[in-house]
DNA sequence: AACGGTTTCAACCGCTCGTGG
DNA sequence: ACCACGAGCGGTTGAAACCGT
């Protein structure tokens, strides 16, 4: 036996949402406040002939008042490369970290845009997309997302504790190395932390201006 | 203008996780 | 401990839009 369905296919409809759905949606999510009870329940309640699930992912990715539209920023690009090198492809963990966007916007634009960007990057630096293994230890718990820092953010707090001072974006961007030539001496770095950090964490990779912290293998 | 290839992104599928009984 | 169920997630698909010839 097969999984049941998670709702009676004969009696929804599928495939692009209508206006009309969208704005049956729309107000009963907005006139509910968001407390709809559950989700599979909802169609019946707002009128629609659609499957919970399916009402869930409009609303979560795109008629929420919330969702932030037009490209990615160079700095959304950042944040999804460093996280991505850090964790995987967690993408919900991601989103969290770009208010506005949404797992499914970051899952595509990574899909299909930002890995290329990043892969043309290596091979311009000679240096082999990372393979990205995530320990279990490394994967933050739901109830840990609100605390969870990425590798820049820890490395930001790191800094503020050991220096205990004003760490600007300055100190920051000496900590990264500026020519090629500095990918082969760590030691050129300028605070101890970031050797530390090169030493245990893998290499440095300039990327529009800034630096990821991964593991990328030399292409022979 | 027509066509074919490529890109984009909304939506679906099937799985895991969390929770309550 | 086990089971059932709903929620949420990530991978994948496919239609629409876009672009080059």
């Amino acid at each position: 036996m097969g999984r049941a369905p998670c709702c009676d296919s004969k009696n929804v409809r599928r495939g692009p949402w209508s206006q009309e759905e969208d704005a049956l949606l729309t107000k009963y999510m907005l006139e509910s406040r968001g407390k709809s009870g559950s989700w599979i329940a909802l169609p019946h309640r707002a009128g629609l002939k659609r499957c919970g699930k399916s009402c869930r992912l409009r609303w979560m990715n795109y008629l929420r008042p919330d969702i932030k539209r037009g490209r990615f920023t160079e700095e959304e690009d950042e944040v999804i490369c460093a996280l991505y090198l850090s964790i995987g492809s967690r993408w919900s963990v991601i989103a969290t970290k770009l208010p506005g966007r949404t797992d499914n916007d970051i899952k595509n634009y990574w899909n299909t845009k930002l890995k290329k960007k990043l892969t043309e990057s290596l091979l311009a630096r000679n240096l082999s997309f990372p393979e990205v293994k995530i320990a279990d230890h490394d994967h933050p718990t739901k109830s840990s997302l609100n605390s969870y820092r990425t590798p820049f953010q820890a490395a930001e707090d790191e800094l503020q504790s050991s220096f205990k001072k004003d760490v600007n974006s300055e100190m920051l961007s000496a900590s990264v190395p500026a020519t090629d030539s500095d990918f082969d001496s760590p030691n050129t770095v300028s605070n101890d932390f970031a050797s530390t950090f090169w030493e245990e964490e893998g290499a440095y990779l300039d990327f529009g201006g800034r630096a990821f912290f991964g593991n990328f293998g030399h292409l022979d």
